[in-house]
DNA sequence: CCAATAATTCGATAAATATAGAAATATGGA
DNA sequence: TCCATATTTCTATATTTATCGAATTATTGG
């Protein structure tokens, strides 16, 4: 993942919308929730809520289709991933990485 | 981990100098990275540099001490697994969470 | 085609953030 | 004490971001 995408996705789940918006997303898993659904659900003009799911989307944290007339938001977990990837990688220069008080659990996974 | 918290410290990491300190300071451990050897290296004013250390540190992301004349600071592995924590939890519903593309590897790992 | 629904784009304004020079604060050594 | 070093705080300015009503675009059903 470039660094310019990752401060792109950061600068995406800094808000307070965006995060609760991101956080049911991941929650709702691929189902997805609809923009008005979530505009609801948070409080939110049916406007803001848009110009903050661009964001999201601009970012590639969330994929968006349609679906009638309702536009259905899903979290990419995959983007999600690689955000994690970023911020751990090379954690504590490879020295006691393992340790459990000290640093993440398996920082430069790859995969499964 | 709570919202407000959270929220910082995404803020603190969605800038390009203060990404940059960051992963500097996760790789270099405990040892830490001087004020000044920071703002060198990312080619920052120092004034300028120490406004984003201060925002790492008001996130949490980020202890300091002084060490004779210079401040060291260094990562906070702690808070950085519990933003991580926070933005998986409960991934998914519960469904398919161990899926290798589908999601992380352990969202809701608490201690190794 | 027309009305109703769902969402987005536009536009104007308010608020927060980034930048960096200058001044101030701490520390260590001669 | 005086000077050099290391960093922070102050101050002003430029830039970016958030908000939300109004207008616009897309879809469905009558």
């Amino acid at each position: 993942m470039k660094a310019d995408r990752v401060i792109r996705a950061l600068s995406a789940l800094a808000q307070e919308h965006r995060l609760a918006a991101f956080r049911l997303l991941v929650q709702a898993g691929e189902e997805g929730v609809a923009a008005g659904a979530l505009a609801e659900k948070l409080d939110v003009p049916p406007s803001s809520m848009s110009f903050h799911l661009a964001q999201l989307a601009n970012a590639g944290l969330v994929a968006q289709r349609r679906e009638s007339r309702s536009i259905i938001y899903s979290a990419d977990y995959a983007a999600m991933n690689g955000l994690m990837g970023y911020l751990t990688e090379n954690c504590c220069g490879g020295i006691a990485c393992s340790d459990d008080a000290a640093c993440l659990p398996s920082p430069q996974r790859k995969s499964a």
